[in-house]
DNA sequence: ATGACTGGAGTTTCCAGA
């Protein structure tokens, strides 16, 4: 099973990197954030053997999942803990095949720190736990991907003395991303690379910092223990972010051993 | 030259992104 999450920033422009990205990766899953649109036809992906689940709206956020299996329970935004965020409902979309629950996540940026925003960002994360807690069990099969805007670590950042502080990598936030996975979540990438330097994710447009690695890591697919079982590969598709008009973000691309791949192993 | 961004909304400039 191949699960890639990728921010996009506007579906509309890269349209031809996300079927070209299906085409060549051929994931299970493929979650998107910051389409950026109300609608995403879903024919094209029909075609290709695709089922599409989008949530967004007219000119930011926007989270979709685009999955080879039907997607059954969708749940939309703090569906069941938080009704009145109306913002979540472009930002959290899941669904579940069979035993394994999914999820596409667009967590707030939050910028400036310590804004009304900053804390909406903090209290995100925050009730992300919540709902967990009231709806799910570590025991269970669950992937929360996506663009948590949050460097976990110093080796997760490109300076870390530069940037302490500023937004996703203040102390705060790196906080309750650590008090959101201690429920029993898994950072796929550093299940298998546990103190490696370097690996970004997101590169700023300006001051040539995709060409200088002056990046963060802010992509994560976070796992409970039972895929953290079968977890094989994790990568960065870096070759995404040097096309011709690129996302500022990478995709993250994760694969696990399943039923599937052992069948193939046995023929 | 010692700096150099991108996308959307909606009109030619602002806001958000991170």
């Amino acid at each position: 099973m191949r699960v890639i999450t990728w921010n996009v920033n506007s579906y509309n422009i890269r349209k031809p990197q996300v079927e070209s990205l299906l085409k060549e990766k051929e994931p299970d899953f493929l979650l998107l954030q910051e389409t950026k649109v109300e609608f995403i036809a879903p024919e094209g992906f029909q075609k290709r053997g695709y089922y599409l689940y989008h949530a967004g709206g007219k000119g930011r956020n926007g989270v979709a999942i685009i999955s080879k299996y039907p997607l059954e329970e969708l749940k939309i935004g703090f569906q069941g803990l938080d009704e009145d965020d109306q913002q979540a409902k472009e930002r959290i979309l899941g669904g579940r095949y069979k035993d394994l629950w999914i999820f596409s996540l667009y967590v707030p940026n939050g910028s400036p720190v310590n804004s009304d925003y900053f804390y909406y960002k903090i209290q995100f994360l925050y009730k992300l736990r919540e709902l967990l807690e009231k709806f799910f069990t570590p025991q269970e099969k669950i992937i929360l991907g996506g663009d948590f805007n949050v460097a976990p670590e110093p080796e997760d950042v490109f300076d870390p003395l530069l940037l302490e502080g500023q937004i996703c990598f203040h102390e705060r936030e790196r906080k309750v991303l650590k008090y959101l996975m201690e429920w029993g979540l898994y950072d796929a990438l550093r299940v298998l690379y546990p103190h490696k330097r370097g690996i970004f994710t997101w590169w700023d447009y300006q001051f040539s910092s995709f060409k200088r690695n002056l990046g963060m890591r802010l992509d994560h697919l976070l796992i409970t223990n039972p895929l953290k079982q079968i977890l094989k590969e994790v990568v960065v598709d870096i070759k995404i972010r040097a096309l011709p008009k690129p996302s500022d973000h990478a995709p993250v691309i994760a694969d696990f051993e399943d039923r599937t791949d052992i069948e193939e192993r046995i023929n």
